[in-house]
DNA sequence: TATTTATTGATACTATAATTACATCATAAA
DNA sequence: TTTATGATGTAATTATAGTATCAATAAATA
């Protein structure tokens, strides 16, 4: 039984081999498009179903076990839930890194500012990373 | 001649009745998804389609005139282009607010951990407005 | 005010996204 | 190892989003 079963159990769900893949994958991905996450499973699984992303991605929503992140003019990806972190995205290439930002400064201001009682924040950077940079 | 036509024909837009209410709602409301400006568009013009709506926020973000917002957990609402600012949501109500935060410090130490070349930042803050805290 | 050019609305259509039903099969717990 | 429960894959279906065509019409300009 490796690690990926007791988290998946964890949270509810059984731990078939295609769960256990989807983990794998935003594990080792960090973000990913359901359309990207069924191409990259059709690998392993070649009858896999869209509907068992669908379902599964669902249900790992519902259970807090992944959590959706917008993109401003791209399509929404998947990542494992995890403490509150924001986003890196290089316009050119796509790549989507986490970064870790103390933003409670900001949203103290915002709080004051809008009369807003403010409890999360979703920031994402745009713009190009080291390698697009030097193309 | 209103104002609004001018502001239409300043990005080589015609001046139609239509895009002049467009512009009038989005003045006045701020932020709304395609659905809402359609149906609200339909109580002053009874037989407006849709395509006209598509097409006119197609025109419209092409020529740098409205934009995209992209909120978690919701679908995407327009707004007239304007100065970087950041939006705070009231998740119960869905209230948005347009709030000008100044992120430089942030973005600057993004660049730094990240290696990324930031120029655009997107926060949408998430919380309750005044009138639903009180409920 | 006549002419050019763009826009509108109607309709049909295409594309994409997501869900359902259900028989088969696998996992977890007894 | 057996059984109960839940998950999977297939296929059909529904939901949502957006586009294309085109005749009629309106806006801009000469």
């Amino acid at each position: 039984m490796n690690n990926y079963t007791n988290i998946l159990r964890q949270h509810h769900l059984k731990a078939t081999p295609q769960r256990l893949e989807i983990v794998n994958v935003l594990v080792s991905n960090g973000h990913i498009t359901i359309e990207k996450l069924y191409e990259v499973l059709l690998k392993k699984f070649n009858s896999i179903s869209l509907a068992t992303i669908y379902k599964n991605i669902n249900l790992m929503i519902e259970n807090a076990f992944i959590q959706e992140v917008k993109i401003p003019n791209e399509k929404s990806v998947y990542e494992l839930a995890k403490e509150a972190h924001s986003h890196v995205i290089c316009r050119q290439c796509n790549t989507i890194e986490d970064i870790k930002l103390d933003l409670s400064q900001t949203t103290h201001l915002a709080s004051q500012t809008s009369h807003f009682k403010i409890d999360k924040a979703d920031l994402v950077l745009s713009g190009l990373c080291q390698k697009c940079q030097q193309l």
